[in-house]
RNA sequence: GGAGAGAUACCGAAGUGGCCAAACGGGGCAGACUGUAAAUCUGCUGGCUUAUGCCUUCGAUGGUUCGAAUCCAUCUCUCUCCA
């Protein structure tokens, strides 16, 4: 094992927000392997690379020895994270819960270490269900209002006119309960986490238990550069996406934000290259880790040849259609857009070509020759075969 | 429990009887320009077999009217002040 220095200074990289510094150190000189715990959400079974930061971060103290617990929220999810939202969650099924949770670990296996001794998972319904009145109000007591407050989410909200629920209010208070029965000497979260995260240490506190740590990760901007990533946004690019997906999309992100991206997911300064190269660099390496290296080479060139040589004749996706067809069905037949309306918008304003020629008719029929590209939007790009 | 304010499209926000599928801004999409970047300019932005056509949409349900996002009634939800 590596001593207490080497291991903080690995452990602060890329990091937030540390409370506190001091008693990680201890922690970690004391020699033992550590219990991190990490909250997830039964719901949200499709992770992206938004996720990915807190799990690298998870991965690397696995790396150190330490022992990753992960604590599924089935029981926190009937009340629902206010982190957020402003809208009660439906209720999850028991079946449905555990089906997510196993997406879940079969996506972030793509990041950590699965082996039994280097990860323990609990669902926090094994000890919240056993609560009654007593031992809930017992638990509330040992917060108050004001404190509540002072949390970002029910600021804005109150100042928002947004409706709080009490309810809300035991939230935070759970999933610092989760810290007090599972023992965790840290535990890890994104900013948006840090209210909850801080609640866990006084709890901890209350019990008599040594504090956790807690280690905050920045939340990753998506690919508006603006917003956070998160699928109902759709600025995101999930840990599962093709090869091509995640090249493309990552090649479209701002520059701007390509040198957080570097440092969060992975973990290295920006080359100093050409911005385009850089972009390059960075999308080959995404991909590389999430679908390895040959994918990742044939994911550049094909971005190369398509975009940057705009030549199409390689393309992968193929659509199959009779010979004769109107442009409006042709373009339907992508599955790609939501309304015929919309299409129509599309061809009007240009954003549609047949081997490069564009047709601005919504009305216009088409007679297909095999192997012509269809080229729809920014993003739809096929190759038709005629059936 | 009482008094008042409010609920409009993805978001914010106008609209107080017909000219409203609904101003304006943001967001989004597309085109030009590019490096599938940024910035800029332009267009579009409810749906439908494109139609000076029909259907759905201004919290919900009923009503008044030739005609309602707009008026009336009831209801639901939110906020503020008072008790």
């Amino acid at each position: 094992m590596k001593s207490a220095d080497e291991q903080l200074q690995l452990l602060e990289q890329g990091v937030e927000k540390l409370y506190t510094r001091d008693e990680l150190r201890q922690k970690l000189a004391a020699g033992r392997p550590l219990r991190v715990k990490l909250g997830c959400d039964p719901t949200a079974p499709d992770l992206h690379l938004g996720h990915s930061v807190v799990l690298r971060k998870m991965r690397q103290f696995q790396d150190l020895g330490h022992k990753a617990i992960f604590i599924i929220g089935d029981y926190t999810a009937l009340i629902g994270d206010p982190t957020g939202q402003n809208k009660t969650r439906p209720m999850l099924g028991a079946d449905q819960i555990k089906r997510n949770a196993d997406t879940y670990f079969q996506q972030a296996g793509k990041i950590l270490d699965m082996s039994p001794d280097k990860l323990e998972i609990h669902f926090n319904s094994e000890w919240l269900a056993q609560m009654n009145l007593a031992d809930t109000i017992r638990l509330a007591s040992q917060m108050t209002v004001a404190r509540m407050l002072e949390r970002d989410t029910f600021e804005t909200r109150y100042k928002a006119d947004v409706p709080i629920g009490i309810h809300e209010f035991l939230y935070p208070l759970m999933q610092g309960h989760d810290s007090v029965v599972i023992r965790s000497d840290v535990e890890l979260g994104g900013t948006d986490q840090t209210f909850n995260n801080l609640v866990g240490r006084d709890l901890q506190k209350d019990a008599g238990q040594q504090p956790q740590v807690v280690l905050i990760m920045p939340i990753l901007e998506g690919l508006d550069g603006v917003e956070k990533m998160s699928k109902s946004k759709g600025n995101y690019i999930g840990l599962t996406e093709s090869p091509a997906d995640m090249f493309g999309k990552t090649m479209s992100i701002s520059d701007a934000m390509m040198p957080r991206w570097y440092t969060l997911l992975l973990a290295r300064p920006i080359a100093h290259e050409h911005p385009m190269e850089a972009k390059k660099t960075l999308a080959h390496a995404l991909v590389e880790q999430y679908h390895g290296r040959a994918a990742a080479a044939a994911a550049r060139a094909e971005f190369e040849q398509k975009f940057s040589k705009k030549d199409y004749s390689e393309t992968a996706d193929t659509l199959v259609v009779s010979g004769d067809i109107g442009l409006l069905d042709l373009v339907e037949k992508t599955g790609r857009f939501k309304s015929r309306s919309d299409m129509r918008r599309l061809i009007e304003q240009g954003g549609v070509s047949l081997d490069g020629n564009k047709i601005t008719d919504p009305k216009a029929r088409v007679t297909v020759r095999p192997g012509q590209i269809l080229k729809a939007g920014k993003l739809v790009v096929v190759k038709l075969v005629v059936s």
